[in-house]
DNA sequence: CTGAAAGCGCTAACAA
DNA sequence: TTGTTAGCGCTTTCAG
């Protein structure tokens, strides 16, 4: 059975070319007759178009690119869950690429783009991306972006976040009054917005319950586990170390248990742990994380909603299309108060969403 | 800056379209002078070629279509990492399909491959993916195909596995020793090759260990959290109910230990718990968690870069080419001898490559 | 060593 | 309503 197309088509039928191509799609004038003949044709010869052909004369590919620093985060494959929801609905197809956090990649992953091979980009930059003028390159070729979660501040296109600043203030608020007085925070970059602005978030709290923001209390975790665990055991070994402490990457939560487990520290007695997160595993850990909830699956929903809608109507400004949604402050044992009991705290558990 | 093509530096530049293809891929009949010459400036112009335009000349499209289940399972999330490695690395783009379990969806999805849309298909397969003749097709075309986890054996090619027979005599004759004389298997499908070998690994250790394998033992789960919930805790609630179970799908631990919460059974004391699952929470769950772990990434690694050596030599016949990597088992808490103290547990806690 | 020409499979004017 | 024609951008003989 070797490949047929529509010019074998044509000539099966004693039709021309053009009948075909535009009987398959339902071009408005070709005869009821005719289609009907050549669809069922097309069908029983398990005809189907090749979309290189097309691509290359429509100039369009019907494929979007989904740029990632890494998929092993509960995050990250939620997210890419959601957009390959939407894009298997419009009938598009979609081309994955990690950065593994390396700004090289990420700059050669976006060069390849400029040849047309996708209509669209969502994108979640890496740590390292803090000059942008490879993003900026791409977006003047007139290629839509549409970013989620890491987005860019310096381009000018829609971007689909949570409330990265509320939860950071939520979170560090409900640290504080579960009795925290030294709070650390781990954060992966100084200069990626979201962690910016759950940092900002956790300073704003604790300026509003009078507590003073140390620079040593934000620490810099890397890409290297090996390097996280030793640092975070530095720190949690120190004499004048936190009793609190919030991790805004999930993968830092075992390396957080880790730690403690092996230097002796109780949690939550001795330190109470929260961390950014969408582990399913979160409610069952020992003892349960307190986590802020990220709407991965949503947000990647609607940053691929979004594309396409920009794909389809041309007039769609995505300039004035960002959306915030919501993330959710899961309230379990590595948070609560000392001096509870356990049944105590199965009632203080709470699911908040974040305003 | 519009669109810059092979022509436009052809003309630019004095040549003919053939001379610049040449160049730029390094064919050995051009002149060093002009090769250099045509480099530099399609550098200066920022080209890149059309991907389209050549893979419908080459019927080649260097791209490769990768189908799972779901990405939300840390085997899954870490097979497409270290598919996507070797993708890049050779050079090859991804495109991510998700069947969600649904043989419908599948079945859509390598219809559409029959377009030459892609070069190679990597693939696990759905729970229901009980009839194949999609898959067949698809192989008949001529479509490199490289399953790996998920294999459906009727289709005569390259399968990437892991161990998955000793893994399940492992962890039965692991429970048997604990002291198990019940043991619950919870599966996800009858048919799944990956599932049988497991089950079948099971009810050897339970011949050898003289015990009854019975039917009712094997618990046959949905792909519905809720569901699996009610299912388990009613097997769990019986009079004669399991005093081991070993679980076959990552996500499931989480409703297991949900379920033990919520009825009151104490893990290990009451009933032991096994989990197949790559979770990197797994050792700082409460109690920690024994687990087979697969070789996620080195088996999408392996499968990845079979494909890209089947698709760069012809002759290559992927019929022979299958792999077994083995996987390993972490004997945690949730496993341990009841009576063992915490501290001479910890001494027991060890890591077993299955062979 | 370089160029002319044909064509991958499909679409979109424009004719008929 | 259908057919003719001219490409989309690139690769690949085959001549020069």
């Amino acid at each position: 059975m070797s490949i047929i197309t529509i010019k074998q088509i044509a000539r099966d039928l004693g039709l021309s070319i053009a009948t075909i191509s535009k009987a398959l799609r339902d071009g408005h004038d070709i005869g009821e007759e005719t289609k009907k003949r050549v669809r069922a044709y097309a069908l029983s010869v398990n005809y189907t178009p090749n979309p290189y052909a097309s691509s290359l004369r429509k100039r369009k590919s019907k494929t979007i690119a989904v740029v990632l620093p890494e998929v092993t985060d509960s995050f990250f494959s939620k997210a890419i869950n959601g957009i390959e929801v939407v894009a298997q609905m419009k009938g598009y197809h979609v081309l994955i690429y990690l950065s593994h956090e390396s700004l090289l990649r990420e700059q050669s992953i976006l060069k390849d783009f400029q040849s047309g091979r996708v209509d669209g980009v969502l994108m979640s930059i890496t740590t390292e991306t803090e000059c942008n003028s490879h993003i900026q390159e791409l977006h003047a070729r007139g290629i839509p972006i549409v970013f989620f979660d890491r987005v860019c501040n310096e381009i000018d296109t829609a971007k689909i976040t949570t409330n990265d600043f509320e939860s950071g203030y939520a979170v560090t608020s409900h640290l504080l009054e579960s009795g925290c007085n030294k709070i650390g925070f781990l954060t992966i970059s100084n200069c990626l917005p979201i962690c910016m602005k759950r940092s900002a978030g956790y300073k704003k709290a604790l300026i509003d319950h009078h507590m003073e923001s140390k620079e040593s209390d934000m620490i810099l975790c890397s890409n290297n586990e090996e390097e996280n665990y030793t640092l975070i055991k530095k720190i949690l070994s120190q004499k004048k170390r936190p009793n609190g402490i919030i991790a805004s990457v999930e993968k830092l939560s075992t390396t957080i248990y880790q730690v403690c487990k092996d230097i002796g520290l109780q949690i939550p007695n001795d330190i109470k742990v929260v961390c950014f997160s969408n582990q399913s595993t979160a409610a069952i850990l020992n003892p349960s994380l307190t986590t802020v909830t990220q709407p991965a699956f949503e947000m990647g929903k609607t940053a691929a909603a979004l594309l396409f809608k920009a794909l389809e109507k041309t007039n769609l400004d995505l300039t004035k299309e960002s959306v915030i949604i919501p993330s959710t402050l899961h309230i379990r044992e590595s948070s609560v108060l000392a001096g509870i009991s356990k049944t105590k705290n199965k009632l203080l558990q709470k699911e908040i969403l974040i305003s």
